[in-house]
Parts: structure tokens; sequence; C-alpha cells
DNA sequence: TCACAGTAACTC
DNA sequence: AGTTACTGTGAG
């Protein structure tokens, strides 16, 4: 046994006994052996460690060597000896003395004397571990981003004083037209908690009087007011948004508002400026954090308003164990906090819709407001274009031609289309199988020059190509992507610039374009802002979009295609919509009417039907089968009539085809809503019990699964 | 009687 | 997870 141990070991013993007395060195032995003095006030901190197996997720205690007395506060990092290796760590708590009757051992290192986990996140933490059934040092991995020392040395940047400005007086009243929303917004500023669900009227923000920002959208500068409500009322904001284009438009927003101290926090920045955008809010210099989705942890200061926005785009729906939302895990923090919480979105999500009921108020606009500020939306069906013959059937048909060149005299027009890419889909041109690779069965797509069709997947180029059902060689198009609509389109509009902003285009993703006449041919979430509004937009391949499988297809389509239209004139300066394609009739409806609440509340009403999530809770347990019947084997809540499956499940995605042993199953257990958390907490509790038996096999839970069936 | 594998327990 | 302590059966 190690001096260190050793000298731990008695100190251990008096500290299960009685309480702690200063570990003055008794006898030169251990001072000759190089006992270390421990600290003489709360000589123990209770630290979570960064483990992973599930039965090993709760907190325990270390002596604090006398050298990191001051600097082992809670939240800070260490690190610490665990069994036989060492492990790094957060503390917690420091205490007079510990409940451990066994011997406690001295921390090993004080990472840093940076407090990164502050007390309301620790307890966000928690409760989102507990919520969706994951460990606390998966959620804490989220959650406080890694060190980066160099940033953590470098000197604080001046501070520099600004005050608040007045708000721009241009932008007076943009809460005025919605139901609720003064009232929102005043309530905030008293620094109070309201809840809201909030559909924002489409269009830009009228212009600011020094024209020092260009083009703001009407959502952006609504929420930026609302930041300054609450920075007003004395207390910090946090607003989680779907991409670093959106974060920059409503960081600039909230800055032409008047507000200081806003930060970005966005994970793609690389790890020095995430870490010091993360740094500016540990330490209270950043008031209003907005960021992406790992921005939802940010440890602001006495936040007062949460804001999501986008709520509907999958990169708010964490992709790493267990696999938390973002509007759920603010909507839990700001009912921790006693923070506002304001959901926006063009669309709404059923699970927007639920929270409507009896938890948040909902903010929108009368109809006749809506009208006035909307485009005009026209859905054209294969239907409704059957009197105009030949054109009717094609992909753009002649009707939306006509309006996109009528529109190209007053202004960009914006066309929308589901996938990047030449020809992203093909298929055997007799037989119509879907083409795909020899070597992976993915799916081969054509690009724009005459070269062999691609796999999607693994890259192989598929020269020689013969269909695997009936051997013929050619190929036809299923999809048509963005590239080779951007051509069909400048070879009908010569003379227009014709751009292309999606993210595998040349100049990527663009953020904004003139109010010039141009065709703007644009991937769902990557469509520019224009200056003035779009004159018109046309949405392709309507009825791909609603066709995606899953509970969430039209839901998501709405949402895109709102998305789009949000950036188009009102029908007062000429402003239209296009819809082409046929689509399912609900979604289309919904467009037409904008009218995301309508739908998302018709949504909500069928899955409480049908007992579909989020009217139920639903966790999804995948993996070989045998792991998965003991695991839910173990679950009480999991009764026959509450488990459905398992079903086979495929698995799909490119290479991930290691993940699992054997083939892989799905059990889905389904409960009241007011059981889900007793279900996580039982599933955890089966997990715990699984990583302590070491029983073999992969598995994944998932609370809340996005896809289903 | 000792060996070593399979297993249960523990890690502050 | 990584490690150790502890059963049990088997060859010598």
């Amino acid at each position: 046994m190690s001096s260190v141990d050793d000298a731990a070991g008695e100190q251990g013993a008096l500290l299960a006994l009685d309480d702690v007395k200063p570990p003055a060195p008794r006898g030169r032995r251990k001072a000759a052996l190089g006992a270390q003095e421990m600290a003489s006030e709360l000589p123990v901190a209770r630290v979570l460690l960064d483990l992973q197996p599930a039965h090993l997720d709760r907190e325990y205690d270390y002596l604090v060597p006398a050298s990191m007395a001051d600097g082992a506060q809670p939240g800070t990092r260490v690190r610490a000896r665990f069994g036989a290796q060492e492990v790094d760590g957060f503390v917690v708590a420091r205490l007079a003395s510990s409940e451990h009757d066994g011997r406690l051992v001295p921390l090993r290192r004080l990472v840093s004397a940076e407090v990164v986990l502050t007390p309301p996140v620790l307890r966000l933490v928690r409760a989102v571990a507990e919520r969706w059934a994951g460990t606390t040092a998966d959620v804490l991995r989220l959650a406080v981003p890694p060190r980066h020392a160099r940033t953590e040395k470098e000197p604080a940047p001046d501070a520099d004083d600004a005050p608040a400005t007045p708000a721009p007086a241009s932008w007076a009243g943009l809460w005025a037209p919605y139901r609720g929303g003064e009232a929102f917004l005043g309530h905030v500023a008293r620094g109070g908690a309201p809840k809201a669900v909030w559909t924002p009227l489409p269009g830009l923000a009228p212009a600011l009087e020094d024209g020092g920002v260009p083009t703001v959208t009407h959502w952006a500068a609504a929420v930026a007011l609302a930041a300054r409500a609450a920075v007003t009322a004395g207390r910090g904001v946090l607003v989680v948004v779907p991409d670093a284009r959106d974060a920059g438009r409503v960081a600039a927003a909230v800055e032409a508002a008047g507000v200081p101290d806003v930060v970005r926090l966005l994970a793609e920045d690389g790890p020095a400026p995430r870490y010091r955008a993360f740094l500016a809010a540990a330490r209270g210099r950043a008031r209003v954090v907005v960021g992406t989705r790992a921005a939802m942890f940010a440890p602001v200061a006495d936040l007062g308003l949460v804001a999501v926005w986008g709520d509907g785009e999958d990169t708010l729906a964490e992709p790493h164990a267990p696999y938390p939302h973002a509007r759920d895990v603010l909507a839990l923090r700001s009912d921790l906090e006693q923070a506002a919480y304001l959901l926006g979105s063009p669309g709404r999500t059923a699970a927007a819709q639920a929270l409507l009921a009896g938890w948040a108020h909902e903010v929108v606009a009368p109809r006749e407001v809506v009208r006035a500020r909307a485009p005009r939306v026209r859905a054209l069906t294969s239907t409704e274009l059957a009197a105009e013959g030949p054109g009717a059937a094609a992909r753009i048909p002649t009707a939306a031609w006509r309006a996109a060149r009528d529109a190209l005299a007053h202004g960009p027009v914006l066309v929308q289309v589901p996938r990047t890419g030449y020809l992203p889909v093909v298929a055997c041109v007799r037989c119509r199988t879907p083409a795909t690779c020899d070597a992976c069965h993915g799916p081969l797509a054509l690009g724009s020059g005459t070269a062999a069709p691609q796999c999607r997947w693994c890259g192989r180029l598929a020269a020689g190509w013969r269909c695997g059902e009936c051997g013929s060689s050619g190929l036809r198009a299923v999809r048509v992507g963005s590239e080779r609509t951007a051509e069909e389109l400048g070879r009908a509009f010569p003379g227009v610039p014709v751009r292309v902003s999606t993210s595998t285009a040349p100049g990527g993703v663009m953020d904004r374009v003139p109010g010039r006449p141009a065709v703007v041919v644009a991937t769902p979430g990557a469509e520019p802002v224009a200056d003035g509004g779009y004159a018109a937009a046309l949405l392709l391949d309507a009825a791909v979009a609603t066709a995606a499988p899953g509970l969430d297809g039209a839901t998501r389509a709405l949402h895109r295609w709102l998305a789009a239209a949000h950036l188009v004139r009102p029908a007062t300066a000429g402003g239209q919509v296009l819809l082409v394609g046929d689509a399912a009739p609900g979604p289309t409806g919904a467009l037409v009417r904008f009218d995301p609440g309508g739908f998302a509340d018709r949504e909500l009403a069928e899955r409480i039907e049908l007992a579909l999530p989020p009217a139920v809770r639903v966790a999804a347990v995948t993996g070989d089968r045998a792991s998965v019947a003991a695991l839910v084997g173990r679950v009480p809540l999991a009764t026959p009539e509450a488990t459905l499956g398992p079903v086979d499940v495929e698995q799909d995605a490119p290479g991930d085809g290691s993940l699992f042993d054997g083939a892989p199953v799905r059990v889905v257990v389904r409960v009241p809503s007011q059981h889900g958390l007793e279900l996580a907490r039982q599933l955890r509790a089966s997990q715990a019990v699984r990583s302590a038996h070491r029983e073999p096999g992969t598995l994944r839970v998932r609370l809340d699964p996005e896809e289903l069936l």
C-alpha cells in the first residue's frame, strides 16, 4: 500500500467516525514517506466522475489536499483515482465530513480552478439524465465543453461597459399584433417566467433608422426584443437555434436591439472559440448567449429567458446519448431556473402543441394579420393542373414557370429543392428497381458530368452497372437534385443569374442575397434571406417531402415550406408561393392557410386518439434480441400491454453495421405521459443492473425517439 | 493439494 | 470499465 493511501486510510477512518479534525501530520513516519496534508476547512470533496458504466453513476467523496484547499471549489475540474484508474471529474460539493464508511483517497490533481459546472447547470444535467434515462457522465459531456487551457489563461477582454442603448424605434410594437404578445414581453421585463409557444409572422422586420444591420427577419427581431426585455430585468438570456447562420442572425439582431454582452456559442467554431464563449458565460460576462444545440447547457448566470427557434429542425435533437431534444431540455431548464420560455418556429411540431396543454401559452397573430403579412400560397396539384395539358405532369409545370418568370421582373425567386446533387436517386429504366451499389447496397446517384453512377454511401463508382432484377443497364432519374434544377432554370431564364445555396454547392450556404432579380436554388434550411423579400418561391417535389417515413413527415414538410414562405414578400406586395407536386392534403392545406397551429392541433388530436407520442411517453430499446429482452424484462412498467415488438430493424445508415452484435431488434415501451419519468428511472435501473452484471451485447435506449416506424 | 477459470463484488 | 477476491471443478 502506498504511503498516500496509508495516510488517507487513517484520515478516512477519522472522517467516518466523528467530525473531521484538521489532519495534523502525526509522526515522523508519514512525513518521511511524503504524506500529504489535507485541507483544514471542508477537507472532503464530493465528486462526479466521468465513468461510463451506468451502475457507477453516483458521487464519490475524496480528500482535498491542502494544496487544493482553495482551488477545488464546487464546479471545478479535478482528476482522481478510481480503483486502479485515474479519471476526470467535477467537484460538486465541499463537505466537513463524509458519509462514506471506507477510506477516503486524496484528489490527484486540480485540473483547473475555473468553475465550469455551475449549480443550476448541475441540477439541469441531473434532471436531463433522469428524464432521458442516461448517465450523468453522458450528459456532462454534452454540457461542459472540453477544456482549452490556453483560452482559459487569456486575459479577459476589456470589459466594454457599453451600456444598453435604446431599442430601435422602428422595432417598437413588433409583438403588438400577437394575442398575448405584449403580455409575454411585459412579464419577461418584470422578471417573470411566462412560457410561450409562438408562431411568428412571416417577413422582414422594419429597416433600422441607422441602416446598420441589413435585412433582419421579423422573427429574429422579435426574439431580440424578448432578450432585451429579460436583460432589462437584470437577467441572462439563452437562445438556441438550429444552425450557425441563424445564430449569427439572432446575435446581430440582439445587438441591433441595443443589448450589450452578446456571445455566440457554436460547436462548429472549434474548441478554442467555443470554450472562450463558454467561459464568457461561466464568468458572468455574457448576458445573452446565442448558440446551437450544445448551448442549451450554457452556464448563463441568473437565467431569465430561454428561447428556442426552429422547432422541427432535426439539428435541435441531440444525436449523442441520451439524445435529449433542445426544446424539452430548455423547457425543463426554464422550470428549474424560473426563467421565461419562448418556443418559436415557422411550423409547429406535435411536441410543441403538447406544451400548450397546461404548460405554455399560445402566442399567435389573429388570422387577418397573418393574411395581411403572408404571401399568396397556391398548391399546384396535378388535379388542379389537369386542364393545362402536356405541361401539367412535368416536375415544374407550365404554371410554375410562368409564375417564376413574372416574379423575376420584380425581384429574386426562391426555388426550394428537397435534395442536393444532380440526380441523387436513380433506378432501372426498365423495371424501376432502385439502383444500388454492388458492394454495400447503398443508393446510386448520377453526377452532372458523364461519369458513372456513384454510391452515396461508400463512394464507389458503379461503372457498367446492370439491374439486378432485369439486367438492363439503363438508368432513369427518380429524384432531381439542386444542381440539375439550377441547370434547368438557368436554361429557361437566360440572362438571369442562378445561385445555388446548399451545403455541397461551390459557395456553400448563402446567408443573404440582394433584392435584384435572380433565381436562388436552395435546399430546406439553406435558403438565404433576400433583401426586401423574395418576389416568389417555388417549392418543388412536394410529394417527396411529405412521403418521408416516420410520424413527423408531414409536420416536417410543412415546417420547411413555411420557413421558405417566411422569406417571401406579403401578398399585398405581390409575394407568391407555389407548392409544386402532389403532397399530402393535410400539410398542403395548412400551408395554403398559413396555419401551422391548426395543423399541429389536429396532428396532436390524432396522436391522442392513437396513443402515439407526445400524447404518451415512449421508449425504444434497440439491440440484439437477448440484450433487449433482458433489459426490458427488468422494467416493471413494460407490461405486455405496454410493450410493442420486438421487431427486426435494419441498420440502414452507412457504416454503422457494426453497432450491434446480432441482428438488431427493437422493443417499444409505451406508457401514459405521467408515468414517463418512472419509465425512465426503471430503464436506468435496468441498465445499471446490466452493466454491473456485464451482460454481453450492445444496446441503445432512447426516450421520445424521433423516428418511429 | 494447487491451479486457474468463471463469477461476484468493489471502486470514494 | 478495470481489478481483485472468491467460489468451484480438475489434474497430479
